[in-house]
DNA sequence: GTTGACTTGTTATCATGTAACATGAAATGG
DNA sequence: CCATTTCATGTTACATGATAACAAGTCAAC
């Protein structure tokens, strides 16, 4: 069990095709994506101990299919069908693990699953959800974050985790519909 | 099927007893807390034209008696103890007409419902919860939400709506621990 | 090579949420 | 006042999401 919370928002603007600052909207390179969000996870997972099994990445690399998020039992079709086990735990535990570890986040809203884009450092987005394609990108989240532990912080309360999720409509398909 | 979409967070510094700063954790007149949010329910559903019948009404009087959420099974076991319906549709029809008419909030996180503690106005709060004791309390996040909207457009996304839920300590809580 | 920690699989069960349909109350309109 | 229509309430049955508890296999460390 692992206890580290989330802590660092920082905004890397990094230069590779992914992670720019509409990921998962724009048109790109999901291969890269993918790729690099597996190498990353890889050495995420090194620091912190964990043990990439071949269950555990087949999730990951499920997840990372798309940029939506999954549900348990989606995901759980997808393993049995390639020949791991059929039972809803092994779906919950794999994706428990990589959650844990920050491989991947739980979307509340939408009791689901989604790879994390970029599980090199440890980070606790917002996330913004598309009502139209559902397809879903994380926002760095740290101003927001820090906006609402202050209003908290008057009220006495002790804020530790926060979720964050917006539903609204991706570029594209705010075109589309106009 | 009410289409408005939370639009207001205003911060009415009113002078009654339950809407101070920490309305849910301070030690407080419960019972008048109870009165005026039913006062405003029947206000707001005039406006609106929804009916307050007998199951709605208990429904959200459950929900009042305590700055707790609840799963829609604990208020469907309530109901059907006092002679209401017995099965999930009768709860989950009268809790999701008080969401729709702002009369109640759903909490993402929980899975569970809470009644709106000042339903006067149309409003989209943030939930501050307590893990130590499950207490609840509505802070008005219109800062929050704009900040978060205020990224989300650097994207080209559109936000709609947004859930904002924090975990962490209440005052009463923090200090107990402590 | 045996111990001990961890991983994977199972069965069974619980919790949460809806679809579809039948009956009953209430507003609407002549 | 009665007919029409709309909305509310109740039911059965089912879909989806999640976990507890146990058995067996894997793997590293000593
Ligand atoms: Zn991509
Ligand atoms: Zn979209
Ligand atoms: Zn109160
Ligand atoms: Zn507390």
């Amino acid at each position: 069990m692992i206890t580290s919370q989330p802590t660092c928002d920082k905004v890397t603007l990094v230069t590779d095709d992914c992670d720019r600052t509409t990921p998962a909207f724009a048109p790109h390179d999901h291969r890269a994506c993918e790729a690099r969000a597996l190498d990353e996870a890889a050495g995420r997972l090194a620091e912190q101990g964990g043990r990439m099994t071949p269950v555990r990445r087949r999730t990951l690399e499920i997840l990372l299919e798309s940029h939506r998020a999954m549900g348990a039992y989606e995901v759980l079709d997808r393993l049995a069908a390639e020949g791991f086990g059929h039972q809803p735990p092994v779906a919950y535990r794999a994706l428990d693990f990589l959650v844990e570890h920050g491989l991947a986040h739980r979307l509340q809203r939408l009791n689901a699953f989604a790879a994390c884009l970029h599980p090199g450092h440890d980070h606790a987005p917002a996330f913004l959800i598309c009502r139209a394609c559902d397809k879903l990108a994380e926002l760095p989240a740290a101003p927001v974050r820090t906006a609402l532990s202050n209003l908290a912080a008057e009220t006495g309360f002790a804020v530790e985790r926060v979720t964050i999720e917006a539903l609204g409509l991706c570029p594209a398909c705010a075109e589309a519909g106009a």
